[in-house]
RNA sequence: GGGCGUUUAGCUCAGUUGGGAGAGCGCUUGCCUUACAAGCAAGUGGUCGGGGGUUCAAGUCCCUCAACGCCCA
């Protein structure tokens, strides 16, 4: 079999892929006795294209349920995307834009009828792209949240929380963009802090004694104030309370009112109000019975209310001119620089107004109970545990929920009104007649819902409710569910919630929450900075696996992740190392015919070795992966094969191939290597599925197995008796010896071909058999050629020394060495060790410490102090020697 | 203003009930040794942010200060 020097991803991974997916692995093989592990994929919006932070998400959900699939679970992945109200119904617009239209030139069904052309053509396009990086989803499941199904699941849920009294509409404060013109929910603007200024402005008493200074950062929405309001124990103004004050550059007149709202101690304590523009002064307006003025348009455009001067200017020209024309009246007390925190979109980054409007709103207080007991409890855990405190405190807190949408693209409200006398029903269907007055013309509520609001349904909307379906049955609760921090409110919570109500079920009982992708210097990734790689581009040049695993390797669990260049060379030479082993393997082993039976092996040293170090790893990457702890599991496997397996186990191989002439010793050799890689390529599918699969594949020629793929194979399971521990401290002997004699050779610079001889002293009977029976190791690995080995040798006049453990290694090179050099080098070794020695005899001298540490504790001590005083002399008797 | 988090090697970070400071990358040195130079081998490098406390024992627990970051108002 020919093998390329270097391994190539691009043929191999788009092959393996078709495969699984043709194969039906990716379906879930249902066992009505075994608990399914189901994950939902955070669906990405179908606008989206995928970058590093899709990668990060995406790969992660795919190693558990790549992991857990091996493990014999029913496994299921449900993936699909959502339609992304304002951000698709933006992609279409622009391009109406550039033929000069909007959407109100072509009407609301030529608009919806072109987004759905979009999307058809368009959009989903980031699903092609998550195959590409090896997504094991379901992909006969894929949802989109605007499916007929979906869609009645919505209407469904609106209609029920209506009629329970758990969504009304009504005109309040929202936030709105008025780039975007619809109404946005409070977790869906992001605050910045911005420079800004306080303008301290002068309001004079209606009789003319005087002004009144008030604060504000926004001075052009005093001219929607109808009041202002000073603290009633504010002894500084309780006199004026119920006076009267001249409301500047409009003719109006507006009260001094009392309100505990009002903070004494920030500006002047004196607060204009403006019920129409101000989320807290509409509460003061509701509690005084104040006029809302509202005195802008829904782009941002002051109206005819805020007066002939302002009219038809946008309101930052507005601020311009309102405090031009204060200054020219001397009316504009000071102004100061002020730092506040400014809203902004979070699609289209316009900022925010705070806007008065009628608007649909879900009642969260109620929905919330039992979301909080769940977390509570336990039945949910977030991982981070720390994310518990995020979530609880936003429930404990939470405010009503405004899920109407001025925009078209969507689930329209189900709400229609009667168009003579304006009665409202709510219902899946519009009405045939009016019960109040008898007429028969409805008309639709012309808003759609927040995306939110379908997603929201997501863990029971995409198993097939409304109707009671056998997958609701089988994998509802999911299990674990993988995203982001930052939609912890938008979604997680919300699901939460949505699925209590309507299923009685928690939706998934852990929650994973994984930090963002940042640049090699910390900066999130944005298109406007230009640090954001495109992942296609990297998996098309590197492949899908090398990607996987750097970022898996570099992602410690909840943690930020920092990519660049470098970090995925990591996966690359990784993959690069597992396929030149590979080779070296296939091509040793086809020379040699037939496989042994597991009795006939005759295992040595080495191949113990590697067996037991191969369960340990079984163990540990099965803990690492339990645990989601991802990156310790990469690097425990990268640890393994890597360090062990090649640097030793293959090394220490070749000589048995290449000088060996015993046909049961080659036999046995062939058997470890094909198994350890077998089981390697189990354990480390995961992470990397298609290097795995294709190697796996092809030791499947030599070496048979049951299974049919990679992918639905039994994940290792670990042996606690093949893990030996004489056989791992013989072989640590063994180890450590060899980097002793590379070390020494490498002080005096030796050519690395050149073989030595040395005189090994070891302690006991035990010690010289074992390096009598492995010289062969030290020959190909430490290039010896003869060596003394006992227990009273005389050490060579003029040699290069080392200890191991309680072994002395001499080199004798005699006219080689240079001795100042060499007793610089052992007396910094030996004031290492007399500074170990007495830190441990000053433990074991302390009754304390004796009296009180647990017995194991101080027995450890206790034989260490042993140890390091053996190595100590040993190395003293080495330097006097010199 | 309230909350959460971070601070360990030059860089990015692990370190799970307190008990011998680790990884990857980087750096130094020597090697094209018949799997791999995307490699091999040998090294260098840290008063674990400062201070205080609990304990026989603290990177780990408690208090405090400082710097940085995130979320919410």
């Amino acid at each position: 079999m020919e093998l390329n020097k270097h391994y190539s991803a691009k043929e191999i991974e788009k092959k393996w892929y078709e495969f699984w997916q043709n194969n039906g692995y990716f379906k879930p093989r249902i066992d009505k006795n075994k608990k399914p592990f189901t994950v939902l994929i955070p669906p990405p919006n179908v606008t989206g294209i995928l970058h590093m932070g899709h990668v990060l998400n995406n790969t992660l959900q795919d190693v558990a349920v790549r992991y857990h699939r091996m493990n014999q679970e029913p496994t299921l992945w449900i993936p699909g995307t959502d339609h992304a109200g304002i951000a698709t119904q933006n992609m279409v617009e622009k391009d109406l834009a550039k033929e000069g239209k909007n959407r109100h030139d072509i009407g609301r069904d030529e608009l919806v009828r072109l987004i759905w052309k979009w999307k058809e053509e368009k959009g989903g396009h980031i699903i092609e792209q998550l195959k590409q990086l090896g997504a094991s989803c379901d992909w006969s499941r894929e949802r989109f949240t605007m499916d007929e199904g979906l869609s009645k699941a919505v209407q469904d849920v609106f209609i029920h929380l209506y009629q329970k009294d758990l969504i009304y509409k009504g005109k309040y404060i929202i936030n709105w963009c008025p780039r975007c013109i619809t109404a946005l929910a409070n977790d869906e603007v992001e605050h910045e802090d911005a420079q800004g200024k306080m303008w301290h402005i002068k309001y004079p008493y209606e009789d003319g004694k005087g002004f009144l200074i008030i604060a504000t950062t926004r001075p052009e929405t005093m001219l929607g104030d109808v009041a202002v309001a000073v603290n009633p124990q504010d002894e500084r103004y309780k006199s004026i309370i119920g006076k009267k004050l001249i409301l500047p550059l409009t003719n109006r007149t507006i009260p001094i009112i009392a309100d505990d709202y009002v903070d004494k101690d920030f500006g002047s304590g004196c607060v204009k109000i403006t019920p129409a523009h101000d989320p807290n002064d509409f509460e003061v307006g509701l509690r005084h019975n104040l006029e809302q003025l509202i005195v802008m348009d829904e782009e941002a455009v002051m109206n005819e209310n805020a007066g002939k001067d302002f009219v038809g200017l946008d309101r930052y020209a507005c601020r311009k001119k309102v405090i031009e024309m204060l200054e020219s009246q001397n009316l504009l007390d000071k102004i100061e620089n002020h730092e506040n925190a400014v809203g902004h979109c979070y699609r289209c980054d316009t900022v925010v107004e705070p806007y008065l409007s009628d608007q649909w709103f879900v009642r969260m207080k109620p929905l919330a109970k039992r979301a909080i007991e769940v977390v509570e409890n336990k039945e949910i855990s977030f991982q981070p545990e720390r994310w518990t405190k995020v979530y609880m405190h936003w429930m404990n807190n939470i405010r009503d929920w405004c899920i109407s949408r001025q925009i078209w693209w969507g689930h329209r409200i189900p709400a229609y009104y009667c168009t003579q006398c304006n009665e409202m029903v709510v219902s899946s269907k519009m009405p045939s007649k009016c019960e109040k007055c008898g007429h028969t013309q409805f008309k639709q509520d012309e808003d759609v819902l927040d995306t939110w609001f379908s997603s929201w349904l997501w863990p029971f909307s995409t198993m097939g409710w409304p109707n009671e379906t056998e997958d609701l049955q089988y994998f509802l609760p999911t299990k674990l569910l993988i995203t982001a921090p930052e939609i912890i409110y938008l979604w997680v919570a919300r699901m939460i919630m949505a699925t209590l109500e309507f299923k009685d079920k928690i939706p998934f009982d852990t929650v994973l929450l994984h930090g963002i992708v940042r640049d090699e210097k910390g900066r999130k990734m944005s298109k406007s900075l230009g640090n954001s790689p495109d992942p296609i581009d990297i998996i098309e040049e590197f492949g899908a696996d090398a990607l996987r695993f750097s970022m898996i390797f570099n992602t410690p669990k909840g943690q930020d992740s920092y990519y660049s260049d470098a970090i995925l060379e990591t996966g690359r030479n990784f993959c690069n190392k597992i396929w030149n082993a590979f080779r070296f393997m296939i091509m040793n082993i086809e020379k040699i015919d037939g496989l042994p039976n597991k009795d006939e092996l005759q295992l040595d040293l080495a191949d113990k070795w590697i067996l037991s170090r191969m369960h340990q790893t079984i163990k540990q990457s099965r803990e690492d992966y339990e645990n989601l702890r991802f990156n310790d599991s990469a690097q425990i496997l990268m640890q393994f094969i890597w360090d062990d397996f090649c640097s030793w186990y293959l090394e220490i191989a070749k000589e048995k191939f290449y000088t060996e002439t015993d046909i049961s010793v080659h036999l046995t050799t062939k058997w470890v290597l094909l198994e350890v890689f077998q089981q390697a390529m189990r354990l480390l599918h995961p992470i990397m599925p298609f290097i795995t699969e294709e190697i796996w594949q092809i030791i499947k020629e030599y070496y048979p197995m049951d299974e049919d793929a990679l992918i639905i194979a039994q994940y290792p399971i670990c042996d606690d008796a093949l893990i030996d521990d004489n056989i791992m401290s013989d072989m640590a002997l063994i180890m450590e010896s060899i980097s002793a004699i590379r070390n020494l050779r490498k002080q005096v610079n030796l050519s690395p071909g050149l073989e030595v001889e040395l005189t090994i002293k070891c302690v006991d009977k035990e010690q010289v058999d074992l390096f009598n029976a492995y010289q062969s190791y030290l020959k190909k690995l430490a290039k010896v050629k003869n060596s003394i080995i006992d227990i009273e040798v005389d050490k060579p006049k003029s040699s290069l020394a080392a200890v191991a453990q309680n072994v002395q290694i001499f080199l004798a090179l005699e006219g080689l060495i240079d001795i100042q050099s060499e007793k610089d080098r052992l007396s910094k070794q030996i004031s290492k060790l007399e500074s170990e020695l007495s830190v441990i005899q000053k433990k074991l001298a302390n009754e304390n410490f004796v009296k009180n540490a647990k017995l194991e504790v101080v027995e450890k001590e206790r034989e260490k102090e042993i140890e390091v005083s053996d190595k100590l002399n040993k190395t003293k008797d080495i330097y006097g020697g010199l």
